[in-house]
RNA sequence: GGGGGCGUAGUGUAGCGGUUAACAUGCCGGCCUGUCAAGCCGGAGAUCGCGGGUUCAAAUCCCGUCGCUCCCGCCA
């Protein structure tokens, strides 16, 4: 090793000892006739002090070096000098006094400042990723990432998991997002798809009597970005037998348990509560408007349909005959905004689909509604007690179709926490959300789709309605992990039963050839004796960008893709050369 | 596919019809033995993303385009 210590491990027992690191120039301080350096390594920063009275080649090679520099430093822990000690660094109460400089490498001027934490252009930092990735900022969320990734196959392994890896090139299936697809050079005109998660895999697993799976797997979605969407990403993939729904909470939720409490000191992010809540995917959409609340905050919707269904305001009456909603959201404190401030919330929204907001703005005394004209007081005073405004808040009431309601509402709600600060940034709540609708009807081919996939078991007493008229109202053994707002798993029990699964291609208008030729394999796997299994995939950076404080999931992805799916720092895609294209027989339909 | 935001020295910003295109920092040179975002002095560094248009005159106004970004659609 070029080092014997590592910079930011020094300390004051250090005294006295002769040392070599080795690392880069985080800033330097010339005196002239003394130099200082801040010497970084992924330990940390250390000050060295170049005194030509010690030694004059370190003076002099000192005088040479320039930010980022790659230096070996010989020298002496030394106690610093009384008053000089750096209480802001670890390491300020000592300093190396260097016998001898070795410039290891020479380094241009960066691009971007390591050694200052200035929000920069992301173009800039995804070209030149590895100076990005040198900033403590960046330093700190991918060994975050490391840590939280060890934790869990530490956990799994002990509570019996087998980690198993799975192929990349997989066989496409028309399900779900858009396939990545990888061409054949030895089989002309097919193609390998990418797996957008190692679903069908890991239930051949269970075939395999496997028991309990896991996997850190990359998976892949070729379907447009977002701030927690990237075209690669990485899903804690598991996977049991002989497990009903309430063993893959119980296991899910400890895991996740011990993870935050285990990275406490790192994060000083706390569980707001553990069991954690339950609610059904019904009870989500009624008090929060979406199946991924955050429940740091309360704000919860409150439904005043039965209040004003005969009221006189037409627009409440019209919407509640027309089997529409009228609910409510309380903004605490917020009964003094402004036409203006109204006119953005009433924007908010719209955009959301909603004609518009009412608002009843709580006074000492008074309530201001712009509907007072139309509504009763003691309608008016009814919606007040219902919601339990009090003095100074302000109702904000959308009526429409539950859909553009929940929307909406949702959309106020989270604006509301935003400007209001509501959410407590160092507050981990996560909860379940279950009882999802099975099947969902799909408008434009008029068939329907499998909510979350169409190996997801029905709850038991809900078979039925596939066969007998209403599979809009089965329910699935389906369940979603939700962190602060953010979807950060989701998971089922499968389907394990071959008659259960014909009944379900049958339900979702895929027939029996359609089936062999797409899930054949699957479907003779489990007419060898499949056991009951199911599972849950946790998506890894989501959970890593939450604990690290971060809002985009670049952050804790050493190398992400731009939002048009580029990488920035080697240009990928690009195009390939004729004899690639002519191996692959692959010919291009360039658009003129 | 659609909507919003951004694009000016290496970096972060100001300027928003007529300026020598400004400031900070970084960079280069000089001075400096206790700094720690060191200090002081001097210097270099910008076809204002790109293309077109309006105008006597465009970084500034208009149109188009490209890049980055946030969102909707999409993401079983």
């Amino acid at each position: 090793m070029l080092k014997t210590h590592g910079c930011g491990e020094l300390r004051a027992e250090h005294i006295g000892q002769s040392i070599t690191l080795a690392g880069w120039v985080h800033r330097r301080r010339d005196h002239g006739g003394l130099i200082f350096i801040d010497l970084r390594d992924r330990s940390g920063i250390v000050q060295v002090v170049c005194n030509p009275e010690i030694s004059a080649q370190a003076h002099q090679v000192a005088s040479k070096c320039r930010s980022e520099f790659v230096l070996q430093i010989k020298g002496t822990v030394q106690a610093r000098p009384q008053g000089l000690i750096n209480p802001e660094l670890p390491t300020g109460e000592i300093e190396v006094a260097a016998e001898a400089v070795t410039i290891l490498n020479p380094a241009k001027t960066p691009p971007i400042y390591i050694n200052i934490e200035d929000e920069v252009d992301e173009a800039v930092r995804l070209r030149y990723r590895y100076l990005d990735l040198r900033r403590q900022r960046m330093q700190r969320n991918i060994i975050l990432r490391h840590r939280v990734v060890k934790f869990i196959r530490d956990y799994l392994d002990a509570q019996g998991f087998i980690e198993i890896e799975t192929p990349i090139l997989i066989k496409s299936t028309p399900e779900g997002a858009r396939d990545y697809v990888v061409p054949s050079r030895v089989h002309p005109g097919k193609f390998y798809a990418l797996p957008q998660s190692p679903q069908q895999l890991k239930q051949l697993l269970m075939v395999a009597g496997f028991e309990k799976y896991f996997q850190i797997a990359r998976c892949f979605r070729d379907e447009d970005l977002r701030a927690d969407r990237q075209p690669e990403f990485t899903q804690l993939d598991m996977e049991m037998s002989f497990v009903d729904q309430e063993d893959v909470l119980r296991i899910t939720e400890d895991l996740f348990t011990a993870l935050v409490r285990e990275l406490e000191p790192e994060t000083g992010k706390h569980l707001k509560e553990s069991p954690f809540p339950r609610l059904s995917y019904e009870e989500a959409m009624a008090r929060y408007g979406t199946d991924k609340p955050d429940l740091r905050y309360g704000l919860e919707l409150v439904d005043v349909s039965d209040l004003v269904a005969e009221c006189g305001f037409r627009v409440f009456t019209q919407t509640v005959a027309g089997g529409g909603q009228v609910k409510a959201l309380v903004a605490p404190g917020c009964a003094a905004y402004s036409r203006r401030q109204v006119d953005e919330l009433t924007g908010l929204v719209q955009k959301q689909g909603a004609q518009g907001l009412v608002t009843i703005a709580v006074q000492e005394g008074q309530l201001k509604s712009t509907v007072s004209k139309f509504l009763a007081s003691g309608e008016l005073e009814a919606i007040v007690e219902r919601t339990k405004a009090g003095v100074g808040d302000l109702i904000c009431i959308v009526a429409d179709q539950p859909p553009v309601v929940a929307r909406s509402l949702d959309a106020l709600r989270r604006e509301f926490a935003a400007r209001l600060s509501l959410a407590d940034p160092d507050e981990l709540a996560f909860c379940w959300v279950l009882d999802f609708p099975l099947l969902e009807w799909n408008e434009e081919e008029g068939r329907w789709n499998a909510v979350h996939h169409p190996f997801t078991s029905a709850q038991d007493e809900d078979w039925a309605l596939l066969e007998s008229g209403d599979p809009g109202q089965a329910k699935a053994k389906a369940y979603d992990l939700v962190l602060n707002g953010w979807e950060v798993g989701g998971g089922s029990i499968r389907i394990h039963r071959r008659d259960l699964q014909a009944l379900m291609f049958r339900t979702l208008g895929i027939t029996p050839e359609q089936a062999q030729a797409q899930f054949g394999h699957m479907l003779e796997a489990f007419e060898y004796g499949a056991p009951p299994h199911g599972g849950i995939a946790p998506g890894i950076d989501r959970i890593v960008a939450i604990l690290a404080g971060e809002p985009n999931i670049k952050e804790v992805i050493a190398f992400p893709k731009t939002q048009t799916a580029m990488d920035l720092m080697t240009q990928a895609p690009s195009e390939i050369s004729p004899q690639q294209l002519a191996e692959l027989h692959i010919r291009l339909a360039t658009e003129e």
